[in-house]
DNA sequence: AAATTTCCGGAGAACGTTTTCCCGAGGTAG
DNA sequence: CTACCTCGGGAAAACGTTCTCCGGAAATTT
């Protein structure tokens, strides 16, 4: 009862393999009769599909890589959870590939996936430019999308949150309810979240008040960076702390709350990704949301290209760059100061 | 270049399909320049097994499935995390299901892990009693082994932590800090996890003082259960309150710390699993911590039954039940009262 | 009525491995 | 010198699908 072929429904319902492959697959018309018997043995006997075979000559195995840096980041498990989702409604399967946040592990671990032969590759680079060649080998290969952070320009299709727009409804935010002296704790390197949020923070504080000082500290992303930031911004009064991720605006909040500051009252602090933590935190943090489902079911929409034989065409097809607009979730943390 | 076969290989080194397979799967021993040749021309053509057709011939997909209720709970992602580590370091890859926390969608997605052939199941049941059914189908095809949570006596090989030790850890770590009024926040349900740290905490805490009157509440395993909770047990002014896990003892905390109540002066709060919130809470939070690799490695130990054959001999092996000790994490919440 | 097309179904060749046979050469034992 | 192993290697049969030919019958056209 373990395995039934196509073989055994073949014998049973007194036709040929082949006959029984079309009516099951719906391939090519069969007649009525004959089609009805078919499934009614296959029924019987239990049949179900080997994947594997059919994977092996159809030379697709409906199974798509994803590789991320590091599952127990907060933020990554919803993302996870859309994708997997999204590609499962259109009838694929996950191979997960956690890297550790190491380079070389990524390669590695893409380079099994493609051993396995994997239909797609859905990435989130562990590094801008350390896994650029890896990730240019692999486009070769197979259609592979890049999620959340860009590896270089030109490389490969991608999906993300427009950061700019998102730090632009923080910042517009904070001067509607009357946040005059921001500042911006943000994470150096060249991982592009860091570095658009970054950039798009300093544009935007420039337009509200060309006269102001930039305030603007650079670590990492983390709430350890969140806490020690506070301590290098907060001798200068600050009336807002803008923070490039939850958890360094947790920290943040953690940090000014021993220092007997009033959140929000003496100061707002945002986030941005709307992690849980984020609505957990006391008080809870205003931050910038990200489309999570609709950039799954982006991703998943650029992982099907043309069709099949359309795969490598021009050696220099267009990258698309898809961005998706983000949703500011305001929370206790920036509550308007009275 | 995309798809070198055995074929080319062959071709190129002048032998045989048979004896490149041979000298690269390492399965016979064969004549030592021929072997050298063979690997040159591989190494040359840049020659990957092809993992599909290897598993349609050998019967063996190097898969397994894991089956979670939901990725997004915050104590997943890293026990994930560990499993793929463990599994990976076997050769073996992880493919992922979500089944969002609902047993019909469990036996769909692990219907279709069977049919893509997975050599094993890892799963975390999502219901104790509704999943029983399709895990034992499922146990009877393949080696499944149950994670975290059980599943009815006998069903399936398991490994979970010990939650009686670690309620045990807590009641003692509690009494020997001089806490004596104690509470319990816990969840109900027929969840093993529920059970067994509900009757833990019972039997430590009528241990502890047999004439104490015992308070105990059960809702869910949430942060806003945790919040409803304290309003119930607060009048009763315990010095202690027990969670079942750290989202409900966050809970607690928050609401706690609205009522103007001082943790851990006047009450300690614990929780259990130790997820990256309890570390982050304000005050962090006292937990037993869950010994997560080591979970993992036992479960994908557990995951390789004897050498093939031996899968069927009698349908009522004798079943696997571990347990592993957990650890108890102090930390401020539960600092010894002055 | 003959010629062409459509329709349904079967035989069998792939897909890329692993593995079972089988064969010949060389070595050892009798 | 014959008989029997061992050893290195090849041919070919699986594994369970899908898909391309092909052939015959029925339906349509000329």
């Amino acid at each position: 009862m373990a395995d039934v072929t196509l073989r055994d429904v073949a014998r049973a319902s007194g036709c040929s393999v082949a006959t029984v492959s079309r009516v099951l697959a719906g391939t090519r018309p069969v007649g009525a009769e004959t089609a009805r018997t078919v499934r009614e043995a296959a029924e019987r006997l239990g049949y179900r599909p080997n994947h594997v075979a059919r994977a092996l000559r159809s030379r697709s195995t409906g199974i798509v890589g994803l590789v991320v840096p590091q599952i127990a980041n907060p933020f990554f498990p919803s993302l996870v959870r859309e994708l997997e989702r999204a590609l499962h409604a259109g009838g694929r399967a996950v191979l997960l590939a956690d890297c550790d946040d190491d380079p070389e592990t990524e390669a590695a671990r893409i380079g099994e996936l493609l051993g396995r032969r994997v239909d797609a590759l859905l990435l989130i680079p562990a590094d801008e430019r350390r896994s650029r060649e890896v990730v240019v080998d692999a486009a070769a290969q197979v259609p592979l999308v890049l999620l959340d952070r860009g590896c270089g320009p030109g490389v490969a299709d991608s999906v993300a949150v427009d950061n700019a727009a998102g730090m632009a409804l923080v910042l517009d935010h904070l001067a509607a309810t009357g946040r005059r002296r921001p500042c911006f704790l943000g994470a150096a390197g060249t991982a592009s979240a860091a570095v658009e949020r970054r950039t798009a923070y300093e544009a935007g504080a420039a337009a509200l008040d060309p006269t102001a000082p930039e305030r603007t500290v650079l670590g990492d992303f983390s709430v350890e960076w969140g806490r020690a930031a506070v301590d290098r911004i907060w001798p200068s009064r600050p009336d807002a702390v803008v923070c490039a991720n939850d958890l360094i605006a947790v920290g943040a909040l953690q940090r000014l709350r021993q220092l007997g500051a009033d959140v929000p009252g003496d100061v707002a602090v945002t986030g941005f990704d709307d992690i849980p933590l984020a609505g957990l935190a006391d008080p809870a943090l205003t931050t910038v949301c990200q489309p999570v489902a609709e950039l799954a079911a982006e991703a998943a929409r650029l992982l099907v290209r043309g069709p099949a034989g359309a795969a490598v065409p021009g050696p220099r097809r267009p990258v698309r760059a898809v961005r998706l607009a983000p949703e500011l979730i305001v929370r206790a943390s920036s509550a308007r100061s009275s």
